[in-house]
DNA sequence: TTCCTGTGATGCCGCGTGAGTATCAGTTCC
DNA sequence: GGAACTGATACTCACGCGGCATCACAGGAA
């Protein structure tokens, strides 16, 4: 049976080579190698026969190395280096010291919960890569069930089976209005004072089961909101607020760090409620860097 | 007997786990391999055996690859790359396609046959890369003897053993003078005229033979010069000369271009002989780029 | 259901080949 | 002229790669 093989050559011959290249000696090099010098002989003499090419030359007062030879060690040093820490390597993945995960996230995730979670993870883990991505609850869940997503925080609104979650975070919403509002003088607020304020809502695709419950707590306050500008991410839906063009949900949580020309007011009576949690898949055990994600988050998140 | 071996899989083991990574289907990949199924299987399952890790996920609807399998793809792809480029590059290094020279030279070579056979060289040979560096014929002899050099551009001036040369050049020197200098209203110079110039050479050490003929030289012409200054490289040496410090020897050749402030003139009479000439190892045959380089300095030399 | 097809894994066996020991062929010493 | 090196060569042996035959299992079609 013909042996046909890519590689005229196998590591070995260029390990043994490199080894009788640096002591320039085989006898001395078979001796490190744990091989007996016949064998060593012969190997370089199989690779040399192989490429073709003489690597050393064999003087009686000593080896040299030959100019292909020297090409070939500068050549093989780097890629025997790199073979040498692949072990290593994958047990650090295998282990959680290495890896990344993707993780998505929406506005309030990232307005609340997630800086802190970064933070801890990254010091706790920072061989780990953490791909973040924004996007809305109505994408995050098809990815997750889908495996093409291993973590996302998002906010469901329905059953989502194949996804393992945690909440994060409820909370009832306040409204956030420009400081030039008229209503901004007003310490609280009820949904029914805001019939006539424009809203900058989120697009009802994003996550039509929050948005409708939304559309449903103003019904019942007897109102009908008017919706000037559904806009995504969540930060330009701030800063339309900001530039006056009309108000928002929010939470208190997310409500920290506001611009001056905004004002957060709470809601008295109905408001709609937020709720915040991790997700992840539930069809697969998680690898080694996504528990490790998991793990800081939801301690992150039991520690408030 | 134990086998000791720094790898614990072989290149046969990368490339078959690539191959089903890149079919995702052993059959089909064996086949590819030229090998048969079975084997291919326990090749794979002995390469996750010796890295401790899970590379392929078996199911039955087909192959996919682990994270871990994908940080191996990953690490491996560019060194099997290298590898399979291997013999080919040695090829063209044993072709003289690709490779490096190591040549010194004097100033006189630089200012005359250098930069010619230079650019003629790259023109033929852009894959050999030329080492230059300028030292003195003292100091390329030994190393041209013992191997440690390539190949020479100097002065000899006895015979040079374990060197084969072959000459460029052989000129009667004249005089480079400052343009302000009183001899330099004279056409033609004799050397017992320049019995009062200060004059700037090499240093002894640098040619001792070149260096003792141009002081026989003056002596036969009835003239003991003043040796002003020593100085090396080359360059200097015309620095000086243009600074109004002395003046110097020069061949025909290297005066070619040269900054109005200086003015070259020949000799009448006695006057030293300056022989160029390319040198190289005669102990060892040259290498390929050696031997190109050689073929193009001597085919330009012989075509002036 | 039942059979057929196709997957990868397993059992077993022959032979190629890597590596062992013993030895050779050529030096460079003393 | 031997002693002590060097690396190369000649054997033998056994490990393991790869071959074939087969198994276990899943999915699809009748």
């Amino acid at each position: 049976m013909p042996r046909e093989y890519q590689f005229p050559f196998e590591l070995r011959h260029l390990v043994y080579f490199r080894e009788v290249a640096r002591q320039l000696h085989f006898r001395r090099a078979a001796e490190t190698l744990a091989i007996a010098q016949p064998a060593l002989s012969r190997a370089v003499a199989q690779l040399e026969t192989a490429l073709d090419a003489d690597l050393l030359n064999r003087t009686r007062r000593g080896v040299e190395v030959t100019p292909a030879g020297r090409l070939l060690l500068e050549r093989i040093e780097p890629l025997l280096r790199g073979l040498a820490a692949l072990p290593a390597e994958l047990q650090a993945l295998a282990g959680g010291q290495i890896g990344h995960v993707r993780v998505a996230f929406t506005g309030l995730a990232m307005a609340t919960v997630l800086p802190r979670i970064l933070r801890e993870f990254h010091r706790g883990h920072p061989g780990i890569r953490v791909e973040l991505s924004e996007s809305p609850t109505s994408v995050q869940v098809p990815a997750l069930q889908s495996g093409d997503l291993a973590c996302g925080f998002f906010h469901p609104d329905a059953p989502t089976p194949g996804i393992r979650t945690r909440l994060l975070l409820r909370e009832r919403n306040g409204v956030l209005l420009p400081t030039a509002h008229a209503l901004a003088q007003r310490a609280a607020l009820r949904l029914s004072d805001l019939a006539a304020t424009p809203f900058v809502l989120f697009p009802r695709t994003h996550n039509p089961g929050f948005y409708d419950r939304i559309l449903s707590a103003f019904a019942s306050a007897g109102v009908t909101p008017r919706i000037a500008e559904e806009v995504w991410p969540r930060a330009n839906g701030i800063g339309l607020v900001r530039a006056g063009l009309g108000a928002t949900f929010m939470t208190p949580s997310e409500a920290q760090h506001l611009p001056p020309e905004v004002g957060f007011r709470p809601l008295r009576g109905p408001a709609p409620e937020s709720r915040l949690v991790i997700g992840w898949s539930g069809a697969a055990e998680p690898g080694p860097a996504l528990a490790a994600f998991l793990a800081v988050a939801t301690a992150s998140a039991s520690r408030r």
